[in-house]
RNA sequence: UCCUCGGUAGCUCAAUGGUAGAGCAUGCGGCUGUUAACCGCAGGGUUGUAGGUUCGAGUCCUACCCGGGGAGCCA
């Protein structure tokens, strides 16, 4: 007997259409191919099958073909068309007798459809694909528009870029009216034609059908979440899983890869090095806000010490471990030996926080630079932030038009005057000042000292610089004990670079290298120097002067599109009650 | 955690304490090289949950749950 057997990966059958001329199986490895008559009839997706040619024997493994198995709505449409298929064997009722007795073809291609390699639809719109070629793409249908002069006109969609490609379906399909012509949004296709100039407006190009394959049918359009209307931000957050079909949630996500790869290439062009710094880490040291414990203690059975304290000698780590919030001071042990390093990787706050600028879990980016004063820090900020707007205003053109037309008219605009201008720079203290003397009443009065309240950060970015500002020397008693102490005694140097709208979106400093004051500065906050040891090392061997900020990444994609709320920046946002999908 | 607004059809929202509606979406029909198409018809509801007031509650009261916005904290 010749059997095939064992293929991991999962598999599919590529017909559903009880008109297919054929049945297709395909495997990673090869393709097998049978004939079919007019009555079979196939969805699902088949994973470890075994298939044995003589006799034929049709295993099934984890996902079965069966009436349960088929989506509710369609099953009374179409159970009558699915013949009997047992778990193990096909028995010989099942199936048309053509597939069961015909002998199967080795090997690929029988389907010419199957053949051709894929296009991205970028590269069919971009003019990558010579008008008059074959093209063959897969994607997911957005609309679909019928034309009873026998036509449908079917918006397809990969992600490649922001828009669809119009496939033109002709009624000669012959799965024209059992398929075509049932389509609905969010329908997955194989659209093998003609890449043709249009005949219609809104598109240049479009692709003239001769072959359109269902791959996956939307089990009951009626009720399919991402139907083609306007959906509220706060609705797709319910539906995470889905959102990313959304125009704009899709625009979102190539705005931040962008982002994220313009953010290596700015540190790799200038000789940084990407460390990969914890993030379970034991320091609890770090200060920066509420933390989640990472254990394997049994949380219903906790070992205490004598004194009644949990006794985390018995935990895996064998002491109390946190999720990291911030790659700071780890990076800096990198820093003073390989002097340009930064950090970009997750992030952790266990904060309540309930606005449209925070998660639980965030990404952030924090550069560390040798040799270095505070205003090489703030420079080095500006910098990245240009380079990064820079390269989305040129590489993601489609999806920034989006956001101007849909979500903030100065999308583009603010970008360009944000790279056209240097960073303003101004001080604490003369920033405490303009508070005072504007002539405006805050409710959280304004006295140098205190920190400034998000009213006060809004109305030095958007009225007063109305742009992105960098504010320096901030009084100590407000800021971490790693900053380094300036000479009037008062202030550090430490810095925040504030955009409008956003707020916060860089925290910086210059760090203290001398260790009498840093030691002096741990003490004064009563701050245990025991757990600084090795961090206190550095200042022992060979310390210099360095500095270096935080700048949330999803702050950043924030800004570069105009979205309100940065729960839609990250696929799936975490905070305080919500950590679904 | 605090302040504030809200929860009604798949989605977005209406509805003096008195018969729960519209638009979009979906299905069917018509029309059309269409494109947020258009026209007609249809299906679709335990009004967040649990109590209470009332002849009568989507509406008023209480508690709770969930969500938005703002604050604090920060990136």
């Amino acid at each position: 007997m010749n059997r095939l057997a064992g293929f991991s990966m999962s598999s599919r059958i590529r017909s559903r259409s009880w008109n297919a001329s054929e049945v297709s199986v395909s495997s990673p490895d090869s393709r097998y191919t049978t004939a079919a008559d007019s009555s079979s009839s196939w969805t699902s997706t088949l994973s470890c099958f075994q298939f044995a040619i003589d006799p034929p024997m049709f295993h099934v493994g984890s996902q079965c073909l069966t009436r349960e198995s088929l989506p509710s709505q369609r099953a009374s449409r179409e159970a009558s068309r699915v013949s009997v298929l047992s778990w193990g064997v096909v028995r010989s009722g099942w199936g048309p007798a053509s597939f069961r007795d015909s002998p199967f073809r080795l090997g690929m291609g029988t389907a010419g459809s199957n053949d051709m390699k894929p296009t991205s639809i970028a590269h069919a719109l971009g003019g990558q694909v010579g008008v008059g070629s074959e093209i063959r793409i897969q994607g997911w249908v957005r609309t679909r528009r019928d034309s009873k002069a026998g036509l449908s006109f079917i918006h397809v969609h990969d992600g490649s870029s922001f828009d669809p490609i119009q496939v033109v379906a002709g009624n000669s399909l012959a799965n024209y009216e059992s398929e075509v012509a049932k389509l609905s949004a969010g329908c997955a296709v194989d659209v093998v034609g003609t890449l043709v100039e249009s005949q219609g407006k809104g598109q240049s190009t479009e692709i003239q059908a001769s072959s359109v394959e269902v791959v996956g049918w939307v089990e009951d359009p009626d009720t399919y979440p991402v139907s083609p209307k306007r959906h509220t931000f706060e609705y797709l957050r319910e539906v995470a899983h889905l959102r990313p079909r959304t125009n704009t949630i899709g625009a979102v996500t190539r705005v931040r890869n962008c982002l994220a790869q313009a953010v290596h290439r700015f540190f790799h062009e200038r000789g940084f090095y990407w460390i990969h710094t914890p993030i379970v880490t034991g320091s609890d040291c770090e200060g920066a806000g509420d933390m989640f414990r990472v254990s394997t203690l049994d949380l219903c059975n906790i070992p205490k010490t004598p004194d009644g304290k949990v006794d985390y000698s018995q935990d895996f780590f064998g002491k109390e471990t946190n999720l990291t919030v911030s790659g700071q001071l780890n990076v800096e042990c990198y820093c003073l030996a390989l002097s340009k390093v930064y950090t970009f990787g997750p992030t952790f706050r266990a904060e309540n926080s309930y606005t449209a600028r925070h998660l639980a879990e965030f990404w952030m980016i924090e550069p560390e630079i040798a040799f270095a004063d505070l205003d090489q820090d703030a420079d080095l900020a500006d910098e990245l932030l240009k380079y990064c707007f820079r390269a989305v205003l040129e590489e993601r053109a489609d999806d920034m038009a989006f956001f101007v037309e849909r979500i903030e008219k100065t999308a583009i605009e603010r970008l360009e005057k944000f790279i056209a201008t240097p960073l303003t720079h101004l001080d604490y203290t003369d920033a405490i000042e303009i508070l005072e003397t504007c002539g405006k009443t805050f409710e959280f009065p304004v006295h140098w000292g205190a920190d400034l309240q998000t009213e006060h950060e809004r109305f030095l970015a958007e009225e007063h610089v109305k742009g992105p500002v960098a504010i320096k020397n901030y009084p100590k008693e407000i800021k971490a004990f790693y900053m380094r102490m300036n000479d009037d005694g008062k202030t550090v140097a430490a810095m925040d670079i504030l955009a409008p709208g956003i707020g916060e979106i860089v925290g910086g400093s210059q760090r203290e290298e001398r260790l009498d004051r840093l030691d002096a500065r741990i003490a004064e906050l009563g701050l245990n120097i025991d757990d600084y040891w090795w961090y206190r090392d550095l200042r022992r061997y060979g310390t210099v002067p360095h500095a270096g900020f935080g700048l949330g990444f999803e702050r950043l994609v924030v800004y570069a599109t105009g979205v309100q709320n940065i729960r839609e920046v990250i696929p799936f946002p975490r905070w305080a009650g919500n950590a679904t999908f």
